[in-house]
DNA sequence: TAACAGTCG
């Protein structure tokens, strides 16, 4: 490995961390490694650069990489440190010898944009030494690409082929602190790697809050400790600061509790606009309907004011908007890959009321004023009953600190907190939990089974779960036969299942496809199931949209079918599913069919690229692809030998179309979306269940309970008619 | 009887 540190320059001060972490002092004078025009960089960008707070600390960061295992970045937003910081690596060397440097991203719109960034830094075509790679779109070139962008799960499912990522010399885990599953899975796989790969160096990007705990995870145990302590890299993980580019953000609590925080949210936003000089207004609520409602108060208040409180723009903002509702807040010119806000028109003030995905997800240009609510939905896990609930939750202060960070992007912000200064410093936690405290956990322990950990139950998470967590995700792999008596992956169904990029009910759904001769169907009814709604949501056409929806709903239909009556013949969402796409495609893929049926142009291109993608895995794995074509049976069929854990039955005599799950007769309900809302069938299976105030399935498509037994004799056992048993 | 925090492969 090359080296960078020049003899003969000052070295850093490091001391010892209270907590026996080290943490690195920086001296006052700042980097000057400034002869780097030999690279022939435009000198606007060579000067952009150098501006940035991350360019300090320069050297101390090489310094750190070259004598620890694992270096923790304290990064506030706007620091530079992923644009920069795999430049200075390659820059040192980390990059020489056919190795290349990692940068994982949580999502895939930011590795798409950092990727492009940072080649027109270095004056490099995207794909050559810098590349990128998320699901679908692989634009790096091997033995050529040097730096290289991608998304934590993409890493995951690289270690499947080379279980050490021998290929990498450095992995910089950016935006370790927002805790997703595959961020942590990672975390947890590199920990075991650097034992095997000493040489390996680890970046880890944290925001304040998390860095501790990050470090302490990577602080090695006393047994791995002892003797060997001054060898080169250290094992003690480092942490280094780079501070933010930012500006201030004012900081206000209400003095009360507030009993409503829609009201008060409403009522902060108009005194902002009354009293406060111009600039936009991000309001953080919780969820649609929330968000719904705070809009049309709002614009019940905007129009009833007199003049001087008129000019305001209300803007909805959450992932379920249609394209044409989005358009609304994105400039015309946008595509899915570059979202740029567009500017406010002079003299009206813009206030967009978003959900979560405005903390992460997207960022808002000319934001000045920030109102918090003080809460998200989160999803919560219960392992007893295996559901996922969707509950309202009070934020983190890391949450805190990143919603009122988005009012200081353009200058000098104001954050109004609708809740008391008390409660933030006493009540409100640190830290949110990590996410995988709060899910079902079987496609995660599966990826370890196929990388061959066999004790997951003893395996070192930055977070464990609980053991009633593993346990269930173990036993329902179990019954899924992917897993045999000794919770060791079986073969061939195990490895294949986990070779499949779904979730593992889907994925064994597919290979039982595969022998009851319609996977061409179970691809496409994968592929339509991994998009968010095939369907556009229009607010106010919510009925034409059922209407058009319950066209589709037939075994079979014609283009020129009328609107008929769905009641005998629907067999369930996924059914539906593969009219829509037999229907897209007669169309010649039309854009204009599909907004003539409300179905989401987008999403059935994205379909069509999952069902490649799923089809290639599909062959590869050996499953014959075969089309029923219309036996829909036999896809009900496959799906049960998925879903089968799935199955509920209806209650008889209650005429409110509620259903009972036969594993743990829980209450449930068909989702108003679903085609057979209000058909109320006698037997089904979901593919999900949304939790909020009742149990709603969504995707739900009847089935003979016969099947049940056939497909998974070791789960149920039929006890006479109308009655089954586990 | 009426509903959908946000990601990823």
């Amino acid at each position: 490995m090359a080296k960078f540190w020049k003899p003969g320059t000052e070295k850093p001060r490091l001391v010892e961390d209270e907590d026996g972490g080290v943490l690195f002092l920086y001296s006052s004078s700042s980097s000057s490694s400034s002869s780097s025009s030999t690279f022939g960089f435009a000198n606007n960008l060579q000067n952009q650069r150098q501006r940035l707070p991350v360019y300090k600390r320069k050297d101390a960061i090489l310094f750190l990489v070259e004598n620890y295992a694992t270096t923790i970045i304290v990064g506030e937003t706007g620091s530079g440190k992923t644009t920069q910081i795999p430049q200075y690596l390659n820059e040192g060397g980390w990059s020489d010898d056919g190795h290349v440097i990692a940068c994982t991203q949580p999502r895939r719109l930011a590795v798409q944009s950092v990727a492009s960034r940072v080649a027109e830094e270095m004056g490099v075509k995207l794909g050559e030494e810098v590349g990128y790679v998320i699901r679908f779109e692989d634009v790096t070139t091997p033995g050529v690409t040097r730096v290289k962008f991608l998304t934590d799960g993409v890493l995951l499912r690289e270690m499947m082929d080379d279980p050490l990522l021998s290929k990498y010399s450095v992995i910089m885990v950016d935006e370790a602190h927002e805790r997703s599953i595959s961020t942590d899975v990672v975390l947890g796989l590199l920990k075991k790697i650097q034992r095997r790969r000493p040489e390996l160096r680890l970046i880890i990007s944290s925001a304040t809050i998390e860095a501790k705990s990050i470090a302490s995870f990577f602080r090695p145990s006393k047994k791995h400790r002892g003797a060997g302590d001054d060898v080169v890299p250290k094992r003690e993980p480092a942490i280094i600061s780079a501070e933010g580019r930012g500006f201030t953000v004012g900081i206000n609590y209400v003095q009360e509790p507030v009993a409503d925080y829609l009201q008060a949210a409403v009522s902060t936003v108009m005194l902002i606009h009354k009293q406060q000089a111009a600039g936009d207004i991000l309001v953080f609520l919780t969820g649609q309907d929330d968000i719904d409602a705070a809009a049309q108060l709002l614009n019940e208040e905007a129009q009833s004011s007199d003049r001087s409180t008129g000019g305001l723009l209300v803007l909805p903002l959450y992932s379920g908007l249609s394209r044409a509702d989005q358009a609304r807040i994105l400039s015309s010119s946008v595509t899915l890959q570059d979202l740029v806000f567009s500017p406010t028109p002079r003299g009206k003030r813009k206030v967009i009321i978003s959900t979560n995905i405005a903390e992460t997800s997207l960022t808002l240009e000319g934001i000045v004023y920030v109102v918090d609510s003080g809460f998200s939905k989160q999803r919560f896990y219960d392992p007893i009953s295996d559901i996922e609930n969707l509950v309202v939750a009070p934020i983190s202060k890391a949450s805190a600190r990143q919603r009122a960070g988005r009012a200081g992007r353009v200058r000098p912000g104001k954050c109004y907190r609708l809740y008391t200064e008390e409660y933030f410093v006493n009540e409100m936690p640190a830290e949110g939990i990590p996410e995988m405290q709060r899910s079902n956990l079987v496609s995660c322990v599966i990826q370890l089974k196929a990388l061959g950990i066999d004790n997951i139950l003893g395996f070192d998470w930055p977070a464990s779960p609980s053991p009633e967590a593993m346990i269930r995700a173990l036993e329902i792999l179990y019954s899924l036969g992917v897993l045999d008596d000794d919770a060791k992956l079986t073969s061939p169904t195990g490895f294949q299942v986990a070779e499949i990029p779904l979730d593992p009910m889907l994925s064994k759904a597919m290979l039982a496809s595969g022998e009851l001769g319609c996977s061409e169907e179970m691809l496409t009814i994968a592929a339509a199931l991994s998009v968010q709604s095939i369907w556009i949501s229009i607010r106010g056409a919510q009925k034409q949209l059922d209407e058009a929806r319950l066209r589709f709903a037939a075994a079979e239909v014609s283009p020129s079918a009328p609107l008929y009556s769905p009641m005998l013949r629907t067999q369930g969402d996924h059914v539906t599913f593969l009219n829509v796409y037999k229907g897209f495609l007669q169309s010649g893929k039309s854009s204009k069919w599909c907004h003539k049926n409300f179905v989401n142009y987008h999403a059935m291109k994205k379909v069509l690229e999952t069902r490649e993608q799923l089809k290639r895995t599909a062959q590869r794995l050996g499953i014959i692809l075969k089309s029923c074509d219309k036996d829909m049976q036999a896809v009900r069929k496959a799906i049960t030998a998925g879903f089968f854990a799935n199955a509920c039955h209806i209650e008889p005599y209650t005429h409110e179309g509620k259903f009972k799950t036969v594993r743990t007769s829980e209450d449930v309900y068909i989702h108003p979306s679903s085609v057979l809302f209000r058909v109320n069938p006698k037997w089904v299976v979901y593919h999900s269940l949304v939790s909020t105030d009742r149990r709603y399935m969504r995707n739900v498509v009847t089935i003979d309970p016969a099947w049940l037994v056939e497909v998974a004799p070791h789960y149920y056992q039929y006890q006479g008619p109308g009655s089954l048993n586990r």
